[in-house]
DNA sequence: AAATAATAAATAGTAATACTATCATTATTT
DNA sequence: AAATAATGATAGTATTACTATTTATTATTT
């Protein structure tokens, strides 16, 4: 069975949506790929232009800027992320096996592309997320960006998991927290890890196991708790 | 008695050493608030040239380009940083309270500039950590920024505090990691209360207490827990 | 099938950014 | 007082981040 998988992007996102021509899918494409080469700071629409062959003028067309280009690709790896979440956990009833897997998938490198998404590679959206994903929010349109809800799928999965934090400790007191922490660290272990590994406890070389298992460490450690004397 | 805090940076962050002159000085300090005022995206040499009151090039005999500017700030902040943690937990006995102490002195807002630091305000760079701090790392650069140890302060503080985590609970299998995910963490939940809130459990309004108690919380329930059973 | 309208692409251009180079002018050191 | 170093002033280049206008293509109407 193939699935496709479709995500519905806001919209102000983009000044044409890119979904709609095959010129915008190209761009979106190798968009996403240039960046994960050259970093974002060294991206230009003219470089961008180059690969998909056509003009600057013509991606402007689609975006306003390069940084709405990238607050896309990483909304999109969001929303395709919590796709897959409410997917997985679909048939788990156990609720720490739930959380067990949303750790899995948010920690996990993409291997077999699992869902045909299209024209957006899930891999290389995973790459772009733990190199430049809090630049997305780290600026000074944060307040006005999130006004627009640019960052709804963040949050929203913030919030799915945060919920089944609460079915798992009614009591626990920081569970968006907790969620956003989990989230945030999930791709910030792993950059150390390849980059700064002075930072963590895990071998360069090795698989994703021991970010994993750190994870639920930290989550299943602050929920098993019992929180009744402190404040 | 006032004291006064002198911070040996790394040589690889500047041409010409701004503290050895009035105008490197005023590239420093006004740097630093320029980018708190306007972001590091928007900032340029040029528009700091203007605040300085001297000329692009003048800036440039002193910082390679605005990155290194950064990463040097960046680096004073965490220096700083560990300047305060040996000299706050040095007559501390107990490990707990040690804990406890680097979780307030990296959480806490600088209010009255505790000690005189010449010419770098702290409560400015600890503004600028939570805004701009990763981005000193997430650039194509890391790892030759690595190399010549550009991230040393960072590490150390990580390393000091991941010392006393052992100390703590000798048993304790991932000690780096639980110290850099608090001390991200200390800076995204700020962050994330006053422009994402729905990714915390802290009300805008509020101090910082809250995220004192939450860090306190992953820091002691991870720690306190036996480690026997699982691998 | 021809004429018209709508859309997309190509071309050209501007202001700002990120630098580098040169030379004159002050300070500072010897 | 001469030598040295730091700063300032000026100019210049390649690239970036756009915008506007014109031209070509495609779709729609008659």
């Amino acid at each position: 069975m193939q699935l496709e998988v479709r995500i519905k992007m806001n919209d102000k996102l983009f000044l044409r949506n890119p979904e709609e021509s095959a010129l915008g899918k190209r761009i979106v494409k190798q968009g996403l790929s240039l960046i994960n080469k050259i970093g974002f700071e060294n991206f230009t629409f003219k470089k961008l232009a180059i690969e998909v062959n056509t003009t600057e003028a013509s991606i402007y067309r689609y975006y306003e800027n390069k940084h709405k280009l990238l607050v896309y690709l990483i909304t999109w790896y969001w929303s395709f992320l919590e796709y897959k979440v409410i997917f997985s956990i679909n048939n788990i009833m156990d609720t720490e096996l739930k959380l067990k897997m949303i750790i899995k998938l948010i920690t996990e490198e993409p291997t077999n592309e699992t869902v045909n998404t299209d024209f957006i590679s899930e891999f290389e959206s995973y790459k772009l997320v733990i190199w430049e994903g809090s630049k997305s929010y780290l600026t000074r349109n944060v307040s006005k960006d999130n006004k627009d809800r640019l960052f709804k799928p963040y949050k929203d999965l913030c919030e799915r998991f945060s919920i089944i934090i609460k079915e798992y400790n009614p009591k626990y007191k920081y569970p968006h927290s907790l969620a956003s922490t989990i989230l945030e660290m999930a791709h910030s272990q792993k950059f150390f890890k390849q980059n700064l590994p002075a930072l963590t406890d895990f071998p360069k070389e090795t698989d994703d196991k021991k970010i994993i298992l750190f994870l639920e460490s930290i989550l299943f450690s602050s929920l098993n708790v019992s929180q009744s004397k402190k404040d």
